[in-house]
RNA sequence: GCGCUCGUAGCUCAGCGGAUAGAGCAACGGACUUCUAAUCCGUCGGUCGUAGGUUCGAAUCCUACCGGGCGCGCCA
């Protein structure tokens, strides 16, 4: 059902007479929490000069006019500010309500939209790095997010499994055998050593070349070999997965190689459109307000001069595919920021083509790099990349438990502004202290401990200690967090509400006995702390971060 | 050169138009016969890169500059 209390709402519904009244014309209230109040509203202060009064004079009148009866408590403070504070019982109300329903107070969405969120996106026949780590952690609490608003999400994982790489690959398959059956971990030396061979030996370059133009053209045994790799590739995908707790599956797999056929039509339509330009035999597409190194226009090369397709064909086929037949109304890519130029001309050129309508968005989420403690990309101590598997290892092998490993690495990687770089820090990120996956599920084992002992259940909440107030109104909180969370595909604003509202908790916990407290003030309290497990696990969920029972 | 992005406490980061700029770490000092002290409380610490501008009000918006990162035709 999803029953809101979004008590900054109300109280703007309540102010807003009062304000047009005094103003003469409507005014945003500009209800917001306060370190001062529960909430405070800066409207007064804008209408100073307008109204050529004191904003004082103006608040009081505001005050005084506004009913809030049974909602609020409202001053008037400092320049002209109204400080708002809700009334216990409403509090203790607002939360029965909210632990009453299954949704914890937030409606699906009325306006449900198919979402096709493209994420983590690795290479087939190389294994995962760091540089899948972000797309990976942060498409996924996306995914989770949407989704649990009520939106039909589809996952895409655009695997590199196209190209020509993969005429190196099987011809280097072919080599050896073509029947040997690899580990993942053979398949990465196995690339290597393919790689070698294309860089020195002039004979095996040519022969790639042809088995590309054979894989291609739909050799049988090309085809196979390539059909191998890709399914070995997916197998290892989704270990990483599940280690991760991600939830890509195997039917989230859509490859570059899924758009082959398309690409000629594209390109076709592309032609007949008049969009594409013939530059030194590669076909181009030149989108407005893109330029250069020398200030010429930049090119989207479709078509390279040899006849092949690069990614930006790829790109460009999988909009068509996912808008006209997936029916998708929002585009999302969790894509590394260096391609934000590529994905906002692939969009340009889209939208002229037609394949991206008024109605549907497209958005590249950037994110920022991971860095190492000397503030470079993070690297092995001999300069390597570092691979996503071995550092899930030793996550594993520094925590307590794996679930707190692996949390912490997802926690550090969601509880930053997704734009900016990280610094990657073990001890900081394991920590039990601060904004850090070990704190949240440290948080929540405690509750799960007190209803181990408890024996009874929760009961009605009363809010009378400053303690249990702050953890009331921060559990309220949950609704606009995640509203922000979601609106702006900014998974932080979730993680720092989540750490606030484990704050609150701790506070509470070390204010506030429970289990040793009187009949009705116990039940109170466990009410309270129920709800706090139940948002932090949701909350927790929604980023995909495990929880504990114990810890 | 052009474009994008980021410069907030010693360190790592929040805050992105409103009241004395907040956390965590580090440093120092407190709180466990008491529900998980993997916690909590306190102290110390900031010309919010610089300079202008807009505004009643700017870390937040605009402009310029400085500094770091990234991108700019056949790799994805």
């Amino acid at each position: 059902m999803g029953l809101i209390v979004n008590f900054e709402s109300l109280l703007s519904d309540r102010l807003a007479p009062a304000l047009e009244a005094v103003a003469g014309h409507p005014v945003d209230p500009a209800v917001r929490a306060s370190p001062h109040a529960d909430f405070q509203s800066g409207a007064p202060l804008a209408l100073a000069r307008e109204l050529g009064r004191a904003p004082q004079e103006i608040a009081a009148e505001v005050a005084t006019r506004a009913d809030l009866a049974g909602l609020a408590e409202i001053t008037v403070s400092g320049p002209g500010f109204l400080n708002l504070t809700i009334g216990d019982d409403l509090l203790a109300e607002s939360l029965r309500l909210t632990g009453a329903d299954q949704r914890l107070g937030v409606p699906a969405t009325a306006a449900p939209e198919r979402i096709v969120i493209d994420y983590s996106g690795p290479n087939v026949a190389k294994e995962m790095h760091v540089g899948h780590l972000r797309s990976t952690i942060i498409g996924d609490a996306l995914a989770r997010t949407l989704e649990w608003l009520g939106h039909d999400v589809v996952r895409v994982n655009h695997l590199g499994d196209w190209g020509t790489p993969f005429g190196m690959l099987v011809e280097h398959l072919v080599d050896l055998g073509g029947a040997a059956d690899h580990s993942i971990r053979d398949l990465t030396a196995f690339y290597q050593d393919a790689r070698v061979k294309f860089d020195t030996d002039d004979d095996f370059r040519t022969r790639a070349r042809l088995r590309v133009v054979a894989l291609q053209s739909g050799d049988p045994l090309s085809r196979d070999l390539w059909q191998r790799l890709v399914a070995q590739s997916e197998r290892y995908f989704l270990d990483v997965y599940q280690r991760l707790g991600v939830t890509l599956g195997p039917d989230d797999f859509a490859g570059e190689s899924r758009y082959q056929d398309d690409l000629p039509v594209l390109v076709a339509e592309l032609l007949a459109q008049g969009l594409l330009t013939d530059s030194d035999g590669a076909l181009c597409a030149f989108p407005d307000g893109f330029t250069g190194r020398d200030g010429d226009a930049l090119p989207l090369i479709v078509r390279k001069a040899d006849g092949g397709f690069g990614y930006a064909a790829t790109d460009l086929a999988a909009i068509r595919h996912r808008v006209g037949t997936l029916g998708a109304d929002r585009l999302l890519y969790v894509v590394g920021a260096p391609q934000r130029t590529h994905f906002e001309m692939v969009f340009a050129v889209a939208r002229k083509a037609g394949w991206l309508p008024g109605g549907v968005t497209a958005e590249h989420l950037g994110f920022g790099s991971i860095l190492g403690a000397d503030g470079k990309m993070l690297k092995t101590r001999a300069g390597d990349t570092i691979k996503l598997a071995e550092l899930l290892d030793e996550a594993v092998a520094r925590a307590t438990a794996p679930a707190i490993g692996i949390g912490a690495i997802k926690y550090a990687d969601l509880s930053g502004d997704r734009r900016g770089d990280y610094v990657f820090d073990w001890d900081r990120m394991l920590a039990s202290t601060g904004n850090t996956g070990p704190y949240l599920q440290y948080a929540y084992a405690r509750i799960r401990s007190l209803f181990r002992k408890a024996g009874t259940g929760p009961g009605p909440v009363t809010v009378t200690e400053p303690a249990e107030r702050a953890l009331a109104l921060t559990l309220l909180g949950f609704e606009p967090a995640l509203r922000a969370a979601a609106g702006q595909a900014e998974p932080h604003r979730l993680a720092g509400y989540l750490h606030d509202l484990a704050v609150a908790f701790s506070v509470f916990y070390e204010r506030c006995p429970v289990l040793r407290a009187a009949d009705d003030v116990r039940a109170s309290r466990l009410g309270l702390a129920e709800l706090t497990a139940r948002t932090l696990h949701t909350g927790m969920f929604l980023l995909g971060i495990e929880t504990l029972e114990e810890i």
